[in-house]
DNA sequence: CGTGGAATTGAGCGCGCTCAACGAAGGTGG
DNA sequence: CCACCTTCGTTGAGCGCGCTCAATTCCACG
């Protein structure tokens, strides 16, 4: 579970078009923290004076039920940063991973120096847009209708956010309960989901936290670009698989 | 399906701490369109030159997948914004209900202006941590286990949303086509939830339309501050209905 | 080597989807 | 005016997927 290549110290974020020499500024006053697997970061998002950014392991962002049942709204991986969505709800955000290394940037220090460098709250922007992606994308996943594509689609969307390895391999920086909790299902069905897309050739898996995508087109099942208006109640669901 | 009381041409956000004198001159180059049921207010949001905003009605982004279900991920009641998320994925926005009237604000426009008038810009943030609240509200509501806690904490969140005529009523500008691709549930099970939650006592129905929350503990079953380490898979989902 | 958590697999069952039928409401044209 | 159609909404019957409970294996760690 060490840091994967790509989540050094300087603040590279991964496709992002912000020129790094005006962010790592930010870095000069951005405490580094340590924590192990299940370790607390931060109580409430919304009440942190700070703002964090994952650096390397994994955090996730959950919420506890009455019934015991608990919901992963987050999975936050090195270069996501968290805490400056203000108004959100009261979220915990605990690491999911041991060895997960986060910096922390007082948040008054950042809002007074976002109005003077413009570059600094275009930073910001693209931060909250990128946030509204990720969120959307979560919603994207979570309406699929079976497992296997739940399933799937989470690990197309994982992904494209983390490196692989020479090998190609990309490692799960979380258990199979982070995905269940994540996606709304049970550990034994994430499981067998798993172990479905290996046997019909959709990914490959190596051990229980390396994996790839063999067969992306088999999981997306993408989208159309038109509307249907969706009158008819017997169009819905018909799990073509045709390649566009 | 009239104008509700709270959704006149000022730009009045619910409760939004923005002051209303700073925005109003936005409307000034604001076009106000008119749309039916069904019809397509934008074909890809990401690609609009416009921002827009929801005056009456209703809107919905959905996206239609190959299998030819259509996922709605987000519903735009009156006072929402949208097109301004700009790299988000391509979805179409459609008028959900008739009668809905939306401005449209040139992204060009509003971009410089913000650059000049920093009350312009924070009034862009606020926008942006309002959509990244509304994701993240869906997104647990998603995540709910069976389908009567999902339609019930959605009739909760649209409460929270629109205003109640004298009555108490609260009218759902959408139908039940509209909730089920919201909700990822099929149109007879929203309705079967719907009778059970009304069934026993959590709701009232008037019509098809209308309806008022009697028990909002009864769907909630909010969330506790602490976080389990989970660890013991027999502690999910033992469903009791304690109050706190 | 023993131990405990993680992961997998199987058996049984309940919830939600599918298919189907029916009723209500609105529109159109005779 | 009523006949006819379409769309929406509700309810029932049957079934498949995912949850629950349980057993087993694997693996890291002391």
């Amino acid at each position: 579970m060490g840091e994967s290549p790509m989540s050094d110290e300087s603040l590279q974020l991964n496709p992002r078009q912000i020129s790094p020499c005006s962010i790592a500024s930010l870095d000069a006053f951005a405490a580094r923290l340590h924590y192990h697997r299940g370790q607390e970061i931060c109580d409430d998002e919304a009440a942190s004076p700070c703002w964090f950014r994952v650096v390397a392991g994994m955090a996730r962002r959950s919420m506890v039920r009455l019934s015991g049942r608990r919901q992963i709204v987050g999975l936050l991986l090195p270069g996501d940063f968290f805490g400056f969505s203000s108004q959100s709800k009261s979220f915990a955000i605990e690491a999911a991973s041991d060895d997960t290394i986060v910096r922390s940037y007082p948040r008054q220090r950042l809002e007074t120096l976002a109005q003077t460098d413009p570059r600094i709250a275009q930073f910001i922007r693209s931060l909250s847009s990128e946030m509204i992606s990720g969120l959307e994308e979560q919603i994207l996943i979570l309406g699929r209708t079976t497992a296997a594509k739940k399933v799937g689609s989470f690990l197309v969307s994982v992904t494209k956010r983390l490196t692989r390895d020479q090998a190609g391999w990309i490692l799960l920086p979380m258990s199979r309960y982070d995905m269940a909790d994540y996606l709304g299902l049970s550990v034994e069905t994430v499981s067998r989901a798993l172990s479905e897309l290996r046997k019909s050739g959709t990914i490959a898996l190596a051990g229980t936290r390396q994996f790839r995508i063999l067969d992306a087109d088999a999981i997306e099942e993408g989208a159309v670009g038109g509307s249907l208006p969706r009158t008819t109640p017997g169009s819905r669901d018909c799990e073509v698989t045709v390649r566009v």
